[in-house]
DNA sequence: GCGGCAATACCTGATAAAATGTATTTTTTA
DNA sequence: TAAAAAATACATTTTATCAGGTATTGCCGC
């Protein structure tokens, strides 16, 4: 008899359950043990099942795919784990594979991209799919990498800028000078070479770097 | 022998595909008979082909659900379509109607959910998912109703805006006067009770109202 | 214990934006 | 086709921002 791979499917989605179940139905060495649509029945799962191969998608309720992965692999290192997601980000998938994932598939790809990505996942590569690879290898060179971060107080002012508040009001809220927050001001522009608030914002929510 | 509905499914995904392939298979009155990963190619379909039924991704490349549907009903009105996407908005479901959608369902929705939906539709009734129904009927007294659109000019002038463009810089870009676009500014200002073009920019950016 | 960073604070001149009021023309739509 | 909405333009006053340079204090890591 063939050691199959106990592969569990996370996903709240049920059709795309119902579309992964059938594609890896084709896979002689994968048993589909069980199916989740959120976390946290997954972590309980694992504790008490074994469980070779986990494919989760990483926008789910409650607890997010990348925050799972890490709970997971803190605890069982051995489990193989792929993420997926319809759309991503550069930054998201990193940070998943940091956590410890095994690889990233978007869900436009391919039965056979699929297939080939899970094939070599158990076999100990990190694997992703075409489209992850476009999207990862793309902006190295540009200034999107390396982008510094606000410290605690640009943060705060940005935060109260994008909310119309003016350097007075700001001042105000935060019991500082008014030339305090022109500073901090001024130093959040030339660190992004912005040309006004108004750029300025546009950029850190684009970003994601206000909340 | 019965009649069945003619059946197409388009999704960007193929694993979304054959999650609804298997789902309806165990419709009887449903006979899918096409697949598609984007509207063009269903769009020549159409055209040569006998179709009941289409169930389509909002979200799909080049050309939108929301416009694909509108096409479609244009020409085949009779065809009864169903529109899907992950996440949704209130304004996006209710355009995918306005344009003749026969309804829209989440792809969280459950295989039941998913049944009825669309033995309903092609009964004739307008169907929406459990939690599509939630999105659409929430959010109808509070502020988040009704936000007047921005008008053509007032878009290229806030997009300008939002790239850190001057009021001289704008009116230069558009072949404008400077009086013209301070005029504009303000309207924009005025339309949406802003204190100041940071905090427009972050409230139309948060709306997905630039682009 | 020193160098660097973050946070605080100050001064000033030039420039830009915001608030107010008005008015004409063009385009859209009911 | 008449009414409404959008786009255009002008003038003025007040207020805020931007950009330049400078400086002190506290904290963290090497």
């Amino acid at each position: 008899m063939i050691m199959k791979y106990k592969t569990v499917i996370v996903d709240d989605h049920p059709i795309v359950i119902s579309g992964i179940s059938g594609l890896l139905s084709d896979l002689d060495n994968i048993e589909i043990v069980e199916k989740f649509e959120s976390g946290i029945a997954l972590l309980d799962y694992i504790e008490d099942n074994k469980v070779d191969l986990i494919l989760m998608d990483i926008f789910l309720p409650v607890i997010n795919g990348v925050d799972l992965c890490k709970t997971i692999k803190q605890k069982h290192p051995r489990i193989v784990i792929i993420g997926m997601s319809s759309q991503s980000e550069r930054s998201l998938v990193m940070q998943f594979i940091q956590n410890g994932g095994n690889g990233y598939i978007l869900k436009n790809a391919s039965f056979d991209e699929f297939k080939e990505c899970i094939y070599k996942a158990i076999d100990g590569e990190i694997v992703f799919s075409e489209e992850v690879k476009t999207i990862i290898s793309q902006p190295l060179s540009e200034d999107l990498e390396r982008i510094p971060g606000l410290s605690r107080r640009e943060r705060d002012i940005a935060l109260l800028l994008s909310q119309g508040k003016s350097t007075q009001e700001i001042a105000d809220d935060l019991f500082l000078s008014f030339l305090t927050v022109q500073t901090h001001r001024r130093n959040i522009l030339q660190k992004y070479k912005m040309k006004n608030v108004a750029e300025l914002i546009a950029f850190l929510l684009k970003n994601n770097m206000l909340n």
